[in-house]
This record gives C-alpha cells, sequence and structure tokens, in this order.
DNA sequence: GGCCATAGGGTATACGTATACGCATAATAT
DNA sequence: ATATTATGCGTATACGTATACCCTATGGCC
C-alpha cells in the first residue's frame, strides 16, 4: 500500500502516512461523502503538513477535465504588432479574477484574424472552453465560429447579442446605449448629429449603436440622415479620417456620436485642426470609456460598459455551457458618462 | 498493436493505421532521429489527416514538462479592484507572442500583493516557470522571492537589475533612462529640477531613474537638491499630491521628472489648476509612454521603453534557467521620446 | 436471529504519452 | 567470413490521479 514520502508528495504519500489507500485520498480531498469525517480531517492535516498538491495534468488525464478556460483575443492586424486594443484589455482583469475564483486557470493567446481557425481548435483541447474577445470583419469571423460549433467546442464571445448569431454571446446593450447617447445630444439641443463607425453587418455591434442612435433620433422626429454617417474601423487613424470626410461633405452636422473612443479622438483631433469649438461647435460622445477619454481635452463624454460584469457574465456563461446547463444570452446595461465634450 | 481510429484521435490510432507501435508514433512526432524519413513522414501525413493533437496532459505527465509559463501580475491592492497598471498590460501582448513562437503556452494570473506566497507555488505546479510582472513596495515583494529561490523554482521577474536582486532579473536602463531625461532637461535650460517618485530601496526601479537623473545633473555642475524631490506611487492621484506638495514648499522649480507618466498626469493637473503654464513655467517628463502620454495637453516627453525586446527577453531568459542554459542579467535601453511638455 | 441496506474504503484499472531497454537487420570493419 | 556497430523499431512500463466495482462490518428491521 506504499512507499514513504517522496520528493514531490503524491497522493500515495499521503495515504501511506495517513494509512489509507490512494483512492481514499483523492475520495477526501476531492470531497466525496464516501469517507468517513475523521479520515478526511486526516487526509486533509498530513496533505496540509506535506504541502501536498494535485498534480493537474494526472488529474486531468484521468479525468478529462482541465479545469482551464483558455481565453482568446482575435484582432485585425495592426500595423503596430503588439498593441491590443485596451479595451478588452480592461476585461481581463475581472475574467481572471472570476476564474481564479471558480478554480479555475486561464490560457491567454492572441490572433490575428486571418490566422488558421485551428489555433483555436488547438486550444479548445488544452481547456474546457474558449472565450473569445474579436474586434474586426465580423463576415470573417463567422466560418471560425461555424468550425468551433461543429466540433462541440464550447465557447462564449463577445460581442452583438441583440443580432442573431452564432453561438453563444454576451454584450452590452449596444442599442440602449446608442439610444441614451442620441438622447443625451438631442436634449442639449443638438439636431444635425453624424455617426462614425461602420454600420453594416460586418460590425454588429456599431450597427446596433447606430441603429439605436437613429431611434433616438426619430424619438425626437429627426430623421436620420445616411449623409451624416462614415464607416470607421476603431483606430484613432480611421476615425481621424472619417471626420476629415464629413468636413469635406457638404452636410452640417454639431454633434458626433463615434461608436468607440479611439474613432472619437481621432475625430477631435481633425476637428480641432479644421478649427472648429468643442463642444460648442461640435458636440461628441465616444463609446468604451478607455483611460484616455478623461485625458483629452476637452474630456470626453462617453458610454461607460460594464466590464466587470462582463467578465463575471462570459466564465459563468462558459462554465454553464460546459456543465451542460442551461444558458441564455445576456446583456449588460451601458451608462453614460458625461463630460466635457457634451457640455455646452 | 491497436484498435481503430475512435472519436478523439491518439496515438495508437496513428499507430494502427501506420502499421507501427505507439512509441514510433510518439518518435516520429517529436523529431526523434531514430525512426526513418519515410515512416515520419507517413505518420505525419496520416497524424494532418485525423486532426491529431498531442494530448498535452498525458505528454506532460510522462515528461514531467508543461511546456507551459506563468505569468504572475503582483500588485498592491488598488481601490478600483478591476485596474491594472497599463505599462505591464502593453507587455502582455509581446510575451504572449513570444511564448506562442517557442511553442509554450501561457497562463496568467493576478495577485494582490498581500496574499500568500503559496499561489505562486501553486503557479509553479502548473507550469515550468514564472514571469512575475510586480510593482509596489519591493520589500514586500522579497519574502515572496525568496520562497520562490528556496523552492528551486524557475522565475525571471521584471524589475531593477542594477542594484542587486534575488533571482533572475530583466528590465531597462532607468539609470541611463533617467540620465536621458536629466541631460534633455538640462539642454533646455532648466536647473531647478524635481523627481516625483520614491527614491528609497522599496523602489527600486525609481531609486534607479533618481540615481540617473543626479548623475546628468552632477555632469552639468549642478547639485541635485533633495528639497526637490517627493515621494510618490504609480498613480496619478499620487503624482496630483506629490506636485501640490512641491508647489508648497519654498523651493522654486523649472522642471520635474517624473517617475512614471501617471505621477506626470496628475502632477499637470496639480500644476495647471496652480496656474502654471506648461512647458513654459515648468516642463515636464514623465516615464513608460503610455498611450495617454500621446492624449495630453501638452502632449507630454517621456521615456519609453523596449516592451517588445522585454517580453522577448523575459521568455528568453526563463526558457534558458529552466533548460539550465547559463543566464545573465540583462538590461534593455530605453528612449526618450521628446513631445511638447518639454518644447520650449 | 436472519436479512438487507448502508457506510466506509480497498482493488483494479484507465487516461495517453514518453522513454529505457532489447532485438533484429543491415552496414561496415578486419 | 566473422566481429562490430549503427539503424529502426517493438516491448514494457511509468507518470499520478479518478472512478467503477467489490467487499466487509455494522445497524435496523421484522
Amino acid at each position: 500500500m506504499g512507499r514513504p514520502p517522496s520528493v514531490k508528495p503524491t497522493s500515495f504519500d499521503i495515504a501511506y502516512l495517513a494509512g489509507v489507500s490512494q483512492p481514499t485520498v483523492s475520495r477526501a480531498l476531492r470531497g466525496s461523502k464516501s469517507v468517513s469525517a475523521a479520515t478526511r480531517a486526516n487526509i486533509e492535516r498530513i496533505a496540509r503538513e506535506l504541502n501536498y498538491m494535485v498534480d493537474k495534468n494526472a488529474s486531468s488525464l484521468r479525468s478529462q477535465r482541465t479545469h482551464t478556460l483558455a481565453l482568446l483575443f482575435f484582432e485585425d492586424p495592426t500595423p503596430d504588432e503588439s498593441m491590443i486594443n485596451p479595451f478588452f484589455l480592461s476585461m481581463l482583469g475581472s475574467i481572471t479574477r472570476e476564474c481564479a475564483l471558480r478554480g479555475y486557470d486561464l490560457l491567454i493567446s492572441f490572433q490575428q484574424m486571418h490566422n488558421d481557425w485551428h489555433v483555436a481548435y488547438q486550444d479548445s483541447h488544452r481547456s474546457d472552453g474558449i472565450i473569445l474577445l474579436g474586434y474586426g470583419d465580423y463576415q470573417l469571423y463567422l466560418s471560425k465560429l461555424e468550425h468551433l460549433v461543429e466540433m462541440g467546442t464550447n465557447f462564449v464571445r463577445w460581442g452583438s447579442v441583440s443580432s442573431e448569431g452564432i453561438g453563444l454571446t454576451v454584450g452590452s446593450d449596444n442599442v440602449g446605449a446608442g439610444e441614451q447617447a442620441g438622447a443625451h445630444l438631442v436634449e442639449i439641443g443638438r439636431r444635425a448629429i453624424a455617426f462614425l463607425g461602420d454600420a453594416s453587418d460586418h460590425a454588429p455591434e456599431f450597427q446596433d449603436r447606430y441603429t439605436g442612435l437613429c431611434r433616438a433620433l426619430r424619438a425626437a422626429d429627426i430623421v436620420p440622415d445616411a449623409a451624416l454617417q462614415r464607416d470607421a474601423i476603431s483606430s484613432e487613424a480611421s476615425g481621424y479620417a472619417a471626420a476629415q470626410s464629413l468636413l469635406a461633405g457638404r452636410k452640417r452636422f454639431d454633434a458626433i456620436f463615434a461608436a468607440s473612443d479611439l474613432i472619437a479622438i481621432g475625430a477631435m483631433r481633425a476637428l480641432s485642426e479644421a478649427g472648429l469649438k468643442l463642444p460648442q461647435d461640435v458636440a461628441i460622445i465616444g463609446f468604451d470609456d478607455i483611460p484616455a477619454a478623461g485625458l483629452t481635452s476637452p474630456t470626453l463624454t462617453t458610454v461607460m460598459q460594464d466590464m466587470k460584469g462582463a467578465g463575471t457574465l462570459l466564465v459563468d456563461a462558459l462554465l454553464a455551457s460546459i456543465d451542460g446547463r442551461p444558458v441564455e444570452q445576456r446583456m449588460l446595461p451601458a451608462r453614460l458618462i458625461r463630460r466635457q465634450s457634451t457640455a455646452v
């Protein structure tokens, strides 16, 4: 029934010291109820004394459960290789914390959008499930998701909840947030409100925000004007370009709702360079509340998403899906943060 | 010698199809040279067709190598629970990329500084080595490092390389960087240069930066004035407070070198509120080149560390240490980024 | 007092891979 | 032609845990 304790203690060592068999040790430590309280206490004491830790590999191999989740960042290739979207990074903290709380490890990896879906597949073999945080062209993204579904991989992704999507999705109430932003701009007297951000189904989240804006406009009896919308991806450069294009157009506008803070910041630069006064000439609202939003001048009114809730919900939904519990799509409320860029 | 292919292919399935034994499959796929080219090619082909992937748990269990590194963020507890130092986050990208390149997985976890060292110990059992990214009181940190050394854990940490430290360290040339910053301020005609940041051995990196500044001052025949130094930790609030304390002092100053961008940004706010013109009245230099540094007004001159190189070097050093190869402490050059806050 | 249920825990084994060892055959040396 | 070595691969087994199954003792029940 045993050998004496060795270098790295195993369940056998504990069994030997406790005078029981190895399986009993396993049962005791995993909380099986078919082990007496006295035996369990004894085993737990010895384990603590020896600094014993269950060997994760052996355990996973046997049980076929890794107790590990993989976090996969999907991104469009950027010129600056090492840049990561600050918005998703802010979710990292809460996801990690939530995983730790549930006793799960978190594996992390970054992928360029154009890469083989194989990577995700690979990750699915090292973990019980995958959390997907992606941005970029949604249509490119789709085929990868289909592969995952096909293979029965457990995964959740952050994205647009309102549009029907593939797989389990958690996201902010983008439509509602867009509506709040629009209502606020109307409230401060603006009527010619431009939207910067791709409004097609290549970017469902942006599309939702635009939908919300339009809804707010109609509620104020304003007819949304397609001539005041410009496509932009989430980068400062893209926002700058979009705003310039807007300025070049013949349509006048007195406010901008940008689909992300980076776009808004780029737009602000373009507007300033054109000699416009913010927010007097043009009020502007961003989205995400990245740290930089509080540092621009004027400081940027924006929509704050519930990142902490997001991490919790993502992990929660994924674990439910892994355990075969029923899960529903869930939407998180977003909140408007009023700053100088809309203070008139 | 086998059974037919099953659901999730194993090396046995491949062996069966290739008409060889399982160990041969293992050898072929791991690149052992005691397998003929023909056999290997055949095995690789079959593996590809079956979408075979080596079971990480089984492999790790047998070989006692996980091919996984753990990234551990150590932080002082912050009021805002989910905030992570943006500076370290920017290292995340390059570390991940480097790991992927070397075929290593990356496990990630966050820890409050005051937590049990046990967490690190635990992580050391799920990985071949640990990368420590920490900030906060270095003295608190020390005992944890000693534990790790004691246990023979492989680890590298980001920190001050010049001061003698425990374990393997990789870091920027903080002294040199401080010297560059000081020289630049002298060059634009400033002579009363303040330093914001803890200059004690509780924060070796900040101390190094201060040392560098003093060196530059002496080179210009200026005697460093201790009355122009204020302790600060890396946060905006702390920088704000430190600058206010400086303003309250009777010593006049015409420049500030802040030990981090966050400190600098806080200080800028305090100075602006005091009616001082930047950079005319006070020039200011930060450290880290966080994204926000380019967005403040005036934009902030700062020191950019080589984050990409840092990730590479950290992983490199750790793997060397794991493989028992000799490793030396290494220092990365830092570069001054000139912006408006020192443009006179 | 015989019968069955239950608690408590032991026995055997599987998870999938990597490696020490041994054994042929072929290549080379003498 | 025999001894020697290298090449290529099979055999056996270990890594440490979790679980299906089996056994024993005890207690309750009629």
